[in-house]
DNA sequence: GTCTATACGGCGATAGAC
DNA sequence: GTCTATCGCCGTATAGAC
């Protein structure tokens, strides 16, 4: 509700406490679990001080605006995103390694998460954006190795077998069905010609 | 923050006072400008009642619950796409008609806004997933009289067009873009096929 | 039925004490 | 570096005036 109020802000410091402090990779931990469990809305500097024994004034000491902590999960999520596909990415079939993991119901429940988060805080946008970036870059260079057997532009296939499972996936957490049944068996029927089990 | 109070409850009295009510009319129109100018999250029963020149009290008197509110607006909202597209699809291009009206940018901003606002207050989910559902079968019933043209199902077509440029519309909101071009072209290629200009 | 006034417990953020 | 006190918002509930 207090959107533009950290949006018109210049760029404080946005880091206190070394980056390495045990209170604040425990303050971390707790946030990431009250996140993951009861969805962002849930993550106040009194939660993530209770879950972590410390003191409210302790956590916003850290982390001086909740927003830096979102920051810090976010590229973490990221991070861990990537190592995922990259090793996922090489058994031969990339392709389908893409598409399963954009299938997967975890993730994008955390994207909507992410993308909710990203849509009343400001300051989330860009990193979103740039580790969107960074991930597609590396499904990209992970069929291109194979990309002659695809028919279709690399950046474009990879941007579908991405979307479509996303776009289902969030289009069943409120519960629209139409068309997905038959989508998801277009493209299983093109993965089968391009990249057989 | 407070979702899980408001999820609680059981099921009191959700509407007072006439649905004709002028009144009543009027903080939805101020609602609706304050929500499409800074977003949900600047609807407040305080701004509401200031944007309609009446007291907060008064807002709450229509609308009990803030959800109340929310999902006559995108009640509202739904009832106009589908009366767009039914005009839209009528020129003989009606795949074209359902990709285009995907593709505006203030669709696109409209839909991450309820999306973000269903993600927190779990009364709006199944109204907006029923709202889905609606402007689907909407969407089917003007393309299946053409259908044998497109090669593809339609129910597969229409969630293709419609979700594509959504979800390239959603990253472009943040800053990702890697394969958007490339996936406009095929998509245009294809248009071209089934539904010259 | 319409409407106002007021109170309560939550929140993020800030200033400043230790 | 660590932590507290306080401020001004918020949604909601309630009591009651007209």
């Amino acid at each position: 509700m207090n959107d533009e109020a950290t949006g018109g802000r210049a760029e404080p410091k946005r880091r206190a406490g070394s980056a390495t402090s045990k209170t604040r990779t425990a303050i971390l931990r707790g946030a990431e679990q009250i996140m993951a469990e009861h969805g962002y809305a849930a993550v106040t500097y009194r939660s993530v001080a209770a879950g972590a024994a410390v003191t409210p004034g302790l956590v916003q000491y850290y982390f001086p605006v909740l927003d830096d902590l979102f920051i810090a999960l976010l590229r973490a999520d990221t991070d861990r995103i990537i190592d995922h596909l990259t090793r996922a990415t090489q058994d031969g079939r990339p392709l389908r390694a893409v598409w399963d993991y954009a299938s997967g119901k975890a993730g994008t429940t955390l994207m909507l998460e992410f993308m909710a988060l990203a849509n009343h805080r400001k300051a989330i946008g860009p990193v979103m954006g740039e580790g969107g970036e960074r991930v597609r870059q590396a499904q990209l260079a992970a069929i291109t190795a194979a990309s002659q057997r695809y028919e279709i532009a690399p950046a474009a296939l990879v941007f579908l077998m991405t979307a479509i499972p996303r776009m289902i996936g969030l289009e069943e957490a409120f519960g629209t069905s139409t068309g997905h049944e038959e989508t998801i068996a277009l493209v299983r029927q093109y993965l089968d010609e391009v990249e057989p089990l």
